[in-house]
DNA sequence: CTGGGGAAGGGGCCC
DNA sequence: AGGGCCCCTTCCCCA
């Protein structure tokens, strides 16, 4: 299909002046409602809901968090929940709400916040705003080193020399906006308070400015059903927020090391293009590169953009700081028609970032961005992203890996060390396995043991791992309830049905689940696969839980007690099994005992190999983890031979 | 009312 | 870090 040139004319004419504005109100009018909502952002005890390409097309750092996450955690301590909401509602709508009273210390917190995410947009609105106020002269020295991609706890100090004698930004109380805002209710408090009746669709009620009274009832369980894929609002009980400057709730970290991957602070020793404890692939926002200087994006292609990546220079829609400033002043002197007055958003100044400005967008750009221009560039997206292109600059001579900084460098070399200290030391413990008559197969599979329990494991990290379930202390709390848990994986799995995360949905019911094991599990449904069968009654069960609570109820008699006498040997092995297998000792017999057929016949018990295609059968194990297990124990095979010449027909 | 099955939520833990 | 599996438990439905 092609268009004759004189269409092609008048196509580049058709514009709608209002496009991008109404699309602006669209975006917003959805974040209100949780629709279409892909992220969730978490700021001490308010959750926000938002959408993560608007995120990304706004703040650098935002972007290099929502490409891995669903769920993102701000360190509270550069930036409060209230004014997190601030700057929601600017990368939603291009302007700065009212800040008061006050006001130069919620501008310097609202400034603090934009350069820790950079929203350089932002970060030049605040300064204007402060330099009209007298304030910024004073504060320039002050804000200078505050440069784009700085980690936030280099830069709090200076926060605090220039509001000397008042709290820090961090400290200040929620603001609140003189008038009513928008939106924003796309905020949910976890407070302590619950037991308040339930607000409708979970959002602010209106009289409350929508400042936060929205409760996140933890103690309820996830919701189920198809409807609840975030935050349910029946899960939503009113309540005071807790003031953003109160302490968290926890004494652990407010926020967890996993969640602040890629956080600033994890950056602050780090040299350029280093990402320890990150997102590695993520653009290192850090990277101290020079203002840019281009001409706006949409006029640079892609060899150019690749040119720019491999030079490491900005590439994308965000402006830099001091571009950002000309930017406005550019917008200044424009002269544009102010911006119709929106009585429930109140703008900073009638010249603020302005999200469409249709006289300078029907003009073209030839004659300098508009502000229309502006907010092109930053919703103009790479065709590519960074992460595909990897310089792994930094080489570990004993193994030859490439890492892309030196601290990742330095985190594999260390834990070369630690893992030839582990094969030391399973070495050295293999001495006392030839007293015994040699090491088993398993020792030599699963050299490392555990001091407190026995249990051995294929590798180091495995081993390390299992030993944190010995601590007293679990390491990882949940940042919400404050549960503890061993592993973080398991912590932000937890998370998850904090916030009815469910990322996996069946293409046929629409019903969503938080795991993908469920999910597989769910589809049988559909399929009407049963792959789990009763040796005892034949009966077919979808999921293989309710299979071993069906042979529970094989097990117990009438009285509920257990109804199957085993034999010795087959506890014995039970036992063994049991150990090996991690079950519990009545439930290796129980499924012992169903081999019955199997331990009649000697000839199966010839090799390992048969015994290990049994024993996958019969305890869904794969034969070779079967023969794995079997081969660790091979007292194993002598109980078993003992069995089945004990049971064997004469 | 009760027991059994189906389905699902959540935690533990290994890989 | 995430996937996968196991276990315990709960809820609902039905005979």
């Amino acid at each position: 299909m092609s268009f004759p040139a004189s269409a092609h004319g008048m196509l580049d004419a058709m514009e709608v002046p209002s496009h991008s504005r109404q699309l602006l109100l669209q975006l917003n009018t959805q974040r209100t409602k949780g629709f279409l909502c892909d992220v969730i952002i978490v700021v001490q005890n308010a959750l926000f809901r938002a959408h993560k390409n608007i995120l990304a097309a706004s703040s650098a750092y935002l972007k290099s968090l929502v490409v891995h996450d669903n769920l993102l955690n701000l360190d509270h301590e550069m930036v409060s929940p209230g004014i997190f909401r601030l700057i929601l509602d600017f990368i939603y709508t291009g302007r700065l709400a009212e800040c008061e009273p006050g006001g130069e210390q919620s501008l310097g917190a609202v400034l603090a916040a934009a350069s820790y995410l950079q929203i350089p947009g932002l970060v030049a609105l605040c300064k204007k705003k402060l330099k009209r106020s007298g304030k910024y002269c004073h504060l320039r020295g002050g804000y200078a080193p505050y440069k784009l991609g700085r980690g936030l706890r280099a830069a709090t100090p200076v926060i605090q020399a220039c509001y000397s004698g008042t709290p820090r930004p961090v400290d200040l109380p929620p603001v609140e906006p003189a008038a009513p805002l928008n939106t924003q209710c796309g905020e949910l408090y976890a407070s302590a308070a619950q037991g308040a009746p339930l607000h409708p669709h979970g959002l602010c009620p209106p009289e409350r400015h929508c400042s936060p009274p929205c409760g996140l009832d933890l103690s309820k369980k996830s919701p189920t059903g198809p409807s609840a894929q975030l935050l349910p609002t029946d899960r939503l009980l009113p309540g005071e927020p807790r003031e953003p400057s109160l302490p968290p709730r926890h004494d652990s970290p407010p926020v967890s090391a996993g969640l602040l991957a890629g956080h600033p602070a994890a950056y602050k020793d780090s040299p350029p293009g280093g990402e320890p404890g990150g997102h590695p692939h993520a653009p290192d926002p850090f990277r101290s590169t020079p203002p840019c200087t281009e001409p706006p994006l949409p006029r640079a292609d892609g060899r150019e953009l690749m040119y720019r990546w491999m030079k490491h220079e900005p590439l994308g829609p965000y402006l830099d700081e001091g571009e950002a400033e000309k930017e406005l002043e550019r917008e200044e002197k424009a002269e544009s028609p102010p911006a119709a007055p929106q009585p429930r958003y109140p703008s900073v100044e009638s010249n603020d970032l302005e999200p469409d400005n249709s006289t300078s967008e029907e003009t073209g750009s030839s004659e300098g961005p508009s502000p229309g221009d502006a907010l092109d560039r930053y919703c103009n997206h790479l065709g590519y992203e960074p992460e595909s292109l990897g310089d792994n600059l930094y080489v570990c001579i004993p193994c030859g890996k490439g890492f892309p900084s030196s601290e990742q460098l330095n985190a594999h070399v260390e834990s070369h060390n630690e893992e030839e200290l582990y094969h030391k030391a399973a070495a050295e413990q293999a001495v006392p396995f030839l007293d015994k008559g040699g090491p088993g197969l398993g020792d030599i599979l699963r050299p490392y043991r555990c001091s407190s329990c026995d249990k051995s494991y294929k590798d180091p990290a495995t081993l390390r791992q299992h030993e944190k379930t010995h601590w007293l202390t679990r390491p990882y709390p949940c940042t919400i309830c404050g549960k503890k848990f061993t592993q973080r994986g398991t912590m932000t799995r937890h998370m998850r049905s904090h916030l009815g995360l469910k990322p996996f949905a069946c293409d046929a019911c629409g019903m969503r689940f938080t795991r993908q094991y469920r999910l597989t599990e769910h589809m049988r449904i559909h399929s009407g696969e049963k792959p789990y069968e009763c040796q005892v009654c034949g009966g077919k069960f979808a999921q293989q839980r309710n299979l071993i609570s069906h042979m529970k109820m094989h097990a117990a008699g009438p009285d509920g007690k257990a109804k199957l006498d085993f034999p010795d040997s087959v506890y014995a092995m039970a036992r063994l099994t049991a150990d090996q297998l991690g079950l519990k000792q009545e439930k290796a017999a129980e499924l012992l005992s169903h081999t019955s057929h199997f331990l009649s016949d000697p000839k199966a018990m010839e090799s390992l190999y048969p015994l290990a295609k049994f024993t996958a059968e019969h305890l869904g194990l794969s034969q070779d983890k079967a023969a794995e297990v079997l081969a660790q124990a091979p007292h194993l095979h002598a109980e078993a031979a003992r069995t089945i010449e004990r049971y064997s027909p004469p």
